[in-house]
DNA sequence: GTACTTGCAAATTGTTTGCAGACAC
DNA sequence: GTGTCTGCAAACAATTTGCAAGTAC
């Protein structure tokens, strides 16, 4: 609900080195506050109650922008489209099929033993892990 | 290079419990003759090498059906397409970011601890596990 | 004959692109 | 004034859908 005052917003863009701009302000503002997981229509539905004019090619353009500065995570869960993690903290994820809802799930409750060595040249990106579950009995009866 | 026999094909997509057609058999003989990464386009282009009047459609539809019959599992990796995985056995993927490229890390190799306790009605469908890397140093002087 | 499959082409959807005007410094 | 952003609408690509004809038993 209360979203980043502009001050922080403006602070935590500048730290990054993205020049700040109305459009990413309030992007960030939307995204920044908690932790989330969001499409870019949600982005742009959130970012459109407080800045009307908002335009979908600009919220594509600065989620690509925040992703290049590691300001969020993309997450590949559902080929429908892509999800971004305003989290950036080393984690992992719960996916409900059924549902398509996403839930974190702590680098401290899991951990990933092994990790291959990589060649050299090749540099670790991330680890995604996803632990796909049905169920939520999709309420039949109601 | 050398396919599955049509008979060994047909046995497999009977056991399965898939009815057998010629489309299905030819898709089936191009997946399973070794373990593959391919989507749905690369699988409609080897289908149509013997089987020519395949189409795409019916590939989408064969697939979405070996998907359910747990013949191929989806690997929802690159968010331009799915790819198909006709190893069915668990085990995890080393993706290149860069490249494209897709490889297989054993579930000997590779441990996933402490996968949290699903709530009851809830069941386990897959843990994914996706180690991205960024690297094999694009040949720039080739 | 009945029910399932197929091929085709059109529709849908998330994302990208081209471009002209607006803005920031 | 120059270079960076933005909004719009058109373009794109993977996938899905509707439907009429084809096939299997």
């Amino acid at each position: 609900m209360d979203k980043l005052t502009t001050n922080d917003a403006v602070a935590l863009l500048r730290r990054a080195g993205v020049p700040v701009t109305v459009q990413r302000l309030e992007i960030a503002r939307v995204l920044f506050s908690r932790p989330l997981h969001v499409s870019a229509d949600q982005v742009l539905a959130m970012a459109r109650e407080n800045a009307p004019e908002t335009s979908r090619a600009t919220v594509y353009n600065t989620l690509k922008l925040f992703r290049e500065k590691k300001l969020v995570k993309e997450l590949i869960v559902d080929p429908e489209r892509v999800v971004y993690d305003s989290n950036t903290h080393p984690h992992y994820h719960l996916y409900d099929i059924n549902t398509g809802e996403l839930t974190d799930v702590s680098a401290e409750e899991l951990r990933v033993v092994g990790v291959p060595r990589l060649p050299e040249g090749v540099e670790l990106e991330q680890v995604d892990v996803i632990i796909r579950v049905r169920g939520k009995a999709v309420s039949e009866a109601a």
